[in-house]
DNA sequence: AATACTTAGTGTTTTTTTTACACTTACGAG
DNA sequence: CTCGTAAGTGTAAAAAAAACACTAAGTATT
């Protein structure tokens, strides 16, 4: 039998990308009441999860992202860890705590990862739970300390974008440069213009033009481009920069 | 009595600057054999310290620095979590925690800071261990999971002052341009251009030129300056770009 | 008093990057 | 066939980056 870690766990914000906004999955927790059929508690988290004893809290957060999505190779890294003694302490998270048979006095460590996909390479699943893609700018309240959590896992994403070639990892493998355009803009939640970020992009030798279209738009249509990893890792400075 | 935690730790790297190398503090660990004199652990570590479990992490972390330094305003900031199960199980580290009454077999998290002093600010105590600083080029093996989270903490350095005023920790408050131009090129391991760098320190506002210049230099006397924060926090943009 | 030594401090030119800005093209829908 | 929609393209001006060498102002040495 695995043991499971009493006090550390992981949390994933996961970041999709449906084609105009940032999203980020959120999951339902509900508990009933054991008398009537009310809901006690009705309310919205991250995805989180245990760490076992014998496991790197990266192979967690991995177990987390393939149990809901069935994908095993996303773009996954840590930004943050998350330990104040309060942070579980409100009321509803302590009786869920309670009625999940967890230790409500325990003070569990999370450390977050944040990950990016494109949401519709996704169909969700997880534990019976209520799943759902919400824009960034539209999440409410979340339990624990998860608001913080999204925050700093957002912070974090602005910053790396600049550095880092990821944002392909909220995209389908072949995509247009407008597409790619609309990634940046809704992460940094500015717009960009067009003609100077084509210009940007095209001194990036590691996306390839592929001589390939958009078919079925009603409009011209667009080129496609794939990312290049092999050329990224022959020609990366290593200080490389991103800005755009 | 305080209830220290038993499975959270933070370990700081304290960054130091002396004027031409960047450095970082490293403790010696050192153990006896019971019977005879002779030395069964004689290596070296990183600063880190237990967590009282009412505590947050950055208290903690601020305490190892208080303690070692007497300074209680430097700067600190969290960058990675180190969790992996075997992290501590090389046999010295094994013999060192069972000698020191802590259990060899607990998983021990640890949350990784970094910190920035003028070397010349601090005198060294720290809990009657011999503390020193040494060239980061020059760290050799450390224990534990030690050289690791040196070079994560490095990377994140490196990363960070592209992006954030935070080089003016290592210097003393008033420092001359040449110092400063040290220090990015100590941490980023490369040489700048005196007259590029300098013009684009006059672009920033927040760096105050001081009616002051050195004293007791055998060569021409170079003007001070002072970091701002005020005008810093003023004049800031959303996402800061500090590229030298 | 003169000279040597050392680091401070400064400007120009060229190249690259950024910014601002508007029209034509290619497709499907009706 | 025409309408609607997003794709795709160039230029000029401004700003930033890069390359590059000499004079100035102190202390130390003789």
């Amino acid at each position: 039998m695995r043991q499971i870690s009493p006090y550390i766990s992981v949390d994933c914000v996961l970041f999709g990308y449906n084609g105009s906004e940032l999203e980020v999955l959120i999951v339902d927790r509900t508990l009933k009441d054991d008398n009537s059929d009310e809901l006690i508690i009705n309310d919205r988290t991250l995805t989180g999860n245990h760490v076992y004893e014998d496991e790197t809290i990266e192979d967690a957060a991995y177990r987390v992202l393939f149990d809901l999505t069935g994908l095993d190779s996303v773009f996954l890294e840590q930004f943050k860890t998350f330990a104040n003694p309060d942070r579980l302490k409100r009321p509803n998270d302590q009786l869920w705590l309670q009625r999940t048979n967890r230790n409500p006095d325990a003070r569990i460590v999370t450390v977050g990862f944040y990950s990016l996909v494109a949401t519709d390479k996704v169909k969700l699943i997880w534990k019976g739970r209520n799943v759902n893609w919400v824009p960034v700018k539209e999440v409410g309240e979340l339990a624990f300390d998860h608001n913080e959590i999204l925050q700093e896992a957002l912070k974090t994403l602005r910053l790396r974008i600049k550095y880092e070639p990821i944002t392909f990892e909220l995209l389908p493998e072949k995509f247009t440069l407008t597409q790619l355009q609309n990634v940046y803009e809704a992460i940094w939640g500015i717009e960009l213009d067009k003609r100077n970020f084509r210009k940007k992009i095209a001194r990036m030798k590691y996306l390839i033009t592929l001589d390939e279209k958009q078919t079925g738009v009603a409009h011209k249509p667009a080129r496609l481009y794939v990312f290049s990893r092999e050329v990224y890792t022959k020609t990366k400075k290593e200080l490389f920069d991103f800005t755009i």
